[in-house]
DNA sequence: TTCCTCGGACGTTCAACTAA
DNA sequence: TAGTTGAACGTCCGAGGAAT
């Protein structure tokens, strides 16, 4: 700690994201989608048994990518409907979660006061802090001091990471964008500029229409399809499929690049999973990020699988505080106080 | 059974770096 | 010079050992 946090108050970095407008379901209800991660799949459309409304017709295999029904205005982020015709409630909330599933994101103050600090405890942003008054050490409620961050340390050169798809990036990679082959020059539909912030609340994963650079599967030259009126009055069918945008987990379902031809396989060659697993499963699909978008290469098992060590860094045990003073408060009334919260303890570092 | 410790995940900040 | 990157540094969750 020290005095940059007094010198950077000001700006708070807040990770909420802005209110944006209701995106459409599958079947054209206007409601937040809840937040996910869960099954991504279609139903067929009418002329393949399919209901009109988009619902989901006797039988229908949920985990097969069908044409949208009726069809979707192009530039808006779509999301799967509810499975089974059930309706998907109204999502209310404020969607706040981890990249590594439905957890709610972990706020931190700007400053724990000391006694929490060395508390490893929580804290907020009032003084004396709430913690400090359960435990009647509100004279000792200070803002520790932030360290001074070293300067002239070099770093090596910089991967960019926002760069143009070079190409060399794998399909399903974070850093995979759509772009044409040299055969099949790049579509990326105007319409996509009128998407909603990117990247959406996290938790929900976006159907992308127009797909950027695929080409519907398996329904080539079919009257009525690909946008194309059928003669027959009926609208034109537009293809409506899961596309990862960059930077987006990869999606339970996959239809391939270059080829739009839908495949059960990842492009990469993991299995996808049948809708109900992907659903439980879809998190640990998904390329975990953090507040900066760095990704995690393995994400930590859970904690409550880990094994514990006593042990510091170097190997060696931490050295114990005395249990006198404010940081290791003495007290057990103040140490035990709060089941699951607040157990004063010796200080430990962070990382 | 309760209390306390502390490993390490997670979040924030900001200097170094890079592209425009 | 503005925007991006990535590491330093801070917070604090929660498992598990120690104490009662
Ligand atoms: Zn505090
Ligand atoms: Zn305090």
């Amino acid at each position: 700690m020290s005095n940059d946090q007094a010198k950077n108050s000001a700006p708070v970095q807040e990770h909420t994201y802005p209110a944006i407008a209701p995106y459409q379901h599958f079947n054209g209800a206007n409601s937040y989608p809840p937040p996910g991660p869960y099954p991504i799949y279609g139903y067929p459309p009418p002329s393949e048994g399919g209901h009109v409304d988009g619902t989901p017709p006797n039988g229908a295999h949920p985990g097969a990518p069908y044409m949208m029904y009726p069809p979707p205005a192009p530039g808006v982020l779509y999301y799967p409907g509810p499975p089974s015709g059930q309706a998907f409630p109204q999502f209310t909330g404020t969607p706040s979660t981890t990249s590594s599933g439905n957890r709610p994101k972990r706020k931190q103050v700007k400053m724990a006061c000391t006694n929490c600090a060395t508390a490893c405890k929580r804290c907020d942003e009032a003084r004396p802090c709430e913690r400090c008054v359960k435990y009647g050490i509100s004279e000792t409620c200070v803002d520790g001091v932030r360290k001074e961050r070293k300067k002239g340390v070099k770093r090596g050169p910089y991967k960019r990471k926002n760069k143009q798809n070079s190409g060399d990036a794998a399909y399903g990679d974070p850093e995979w964008q759509p772009s044409g082959s040299p055969n099949s020059p790049p579509a990326v539909p105007p319409a996509m500029h009128a998407l909603p912030p990117f990247p959406p609340p996290e938790g929900y994963w976006p159907y992308m229409y127009p797909p950027p650079a695929f080409m519907p599967p398996g329904h080539e030259g079919h009257p009525g399809h690909e946008g194309v009126p059928n003669g027959n009055g009926q609208p034109p069918m537009l293809s409506y499929y899961p596309v990862p945008p960059p930077g987006y987990p990869p999606f339970p379902h996959y239809a391939h690049p270059g080829t739009g031809v839908y495949s059960p396989h990842h492009p990469n060659g993991a299995p996808v999973q049948p809708p109900a697993e992907a659903a439980s499963h879809a998190d640990s699909q998904s390329v975990d990020t953090d507040s900066q978008g760095r990704t995690e290469e393995s994400p930590p098992a859970p904690s409550n699988q880990r094994k514990r060590t006593r042990t510091s860094k170097n190997g060696e045990p931490k050295a114990k505080k005395a249990k006198t003073g404010v940081g290791a408060q003495g007290t057990k009334a103040a140490n035990g106080a709060a089941k699951g919260d607040d157990q004063i303890s010796d200080d430990h570092g962070g990382n």
